[in-house]
DNA sequence: AGATATTTTTGAACAACGTTAAATAAATTA
DNA sequence: TAATTTATTTAACGTTGTTCAAAAATATCT
């Protein structure tokens, strides 16, 4: 008969707390290869091998990690007020906010938001399904405004061009923040994410 | 005195293009992360510490790896004939063909495109100005349908517009082409690529 | 040609990494 | 308290990129 020890229990979860709050903090501080077991082990005084006892591996970290970041971003991104964008004007508006927000958040954040969108899942396992989740719900800011300017789109092309916005968007902000590579400098780049979000607005509007 | 030896020094430039050869199969079969030195160093039959008489470190090794890419890259988008668009219709349909050729190099050559735009360069080194210019090149396939679209924007917007669209472009792509992230599916990817450039085209012709 | 100097290549060694598992410490049970 | 189970640690393993003293190969000089 296994025995459940409440009390281990909870001093675990504390650990697993301290441990993800750590590798937030190593990857805001160093970015996602700052990530080091035994740097983290040390940091909330607990032995190396205890990690494996918290997390099944150290991609099980950058997982959680991500699942805060994107918890962030959703703040940024939500909605802040409960008034309503009826009119197409201010949905295209709403369209652009979104998108400037989220190139300050990236700005502000880059460490962590380059986490989220460069770490890549080993082949064997699969992506958490809470994660999916919470990218779904980012989405749907994008998707309320861009359902006012498509009334009549029906759901499966709502949630492509929806898709389309947002990676077109992220596009040139991810590139853009590379200083290696050619892209949209830093300075041009909210004019030049306006400029984008007001094409493919327009370009949603004339289709129907 | 130092002595150049000419015979050692045609010997190393073999050496030298066989280990970017072999590097440029790792990347393709196994992706960036595939790049192993001993496993380099095996293949093509040369001693482990070699590879540090043939390349600065293995980032360099990457680069090397990454140019050639980007020759094939260019390859592929660059103009096939000497056929001229003069009309917006054969320009906008040319930046559609651009954008749907690159998709279809991003699908087929995943690993190394991948390897091209995720590498990150260390903070120390800079980035190789050859790679600059052929990146700069590639762009320009780009520029020449945009100036027929846009013949009074003065070159500095150009340039900048080129380069959204491009990010723009690729970052359906880049997001597309991972399972992991909520993004544009597969089959639905050259659709929604040419709607995007349609939009972004009629976008910039409206604006002057 | 043979001895010496120089250059080129090697392979053992190092440090850092994630991960594992045997050994130790702690806690529970009888 | 003694035995047993659970929890944690410490030492080790297998990889990694990189370095450097030694070895091998080559060139130079007498």
């Amino acid at each position: 008969m296994v025995k459940i020890n409440q009390r281990i229990a909870v001093r675990r979860e504390q650990q697993l707390e301290n441990l993800v709050l750590a590798a937030e903090n190593a990857v805001i501080c160093l970015g996602m290869d700052g990530l080091k077991a035994r740097q983290l082990a040390d940091e909330i005084g607990i032995s190396l091998g205890m990690i494996y006892n918290l997390v099944e591996d150290m991609d099980e970290l950058v997982l959680r990690v991500s699942a805060k970041t994107l918890g962030k971003l959703d703040d940024v991104l939500a909605p802040k007020d409960t008034t309503h964008f009826t009119t197409t004007a201010e949905s295209i508006n709403r369209l652009v906010d979104i998108a400037l927000l989220y190139r300050k958040f990236a700005s502000d954040h880059t460490n962590q938001w380059r986490a989220l969108f460069e770490y890549r899942i080993p082949e064997n396992k699969t992506m958490p399904e809470s994660l999916v989740n919470q990218q779904e719900h980012l989405l749907s800011h994008i998707a309320a405004p861009v359902r006012i300017l498509c009334p009549l789109m029906n759901h499966a092309d709502l949630a492509l061009n929806v898709r389309m916005m947002f990676s077109a968007v992220h596009g040139v902000i991810s590139l853009g923040l590379d200083k290696k590579m050619v892209a949209v400098p830093a300075d041009a780049m909210d004019f030049q994410l306006e400029s984008l979000v007001r094409m493919m607005c327009s370009g949603l509007a004339n289709k129907q």
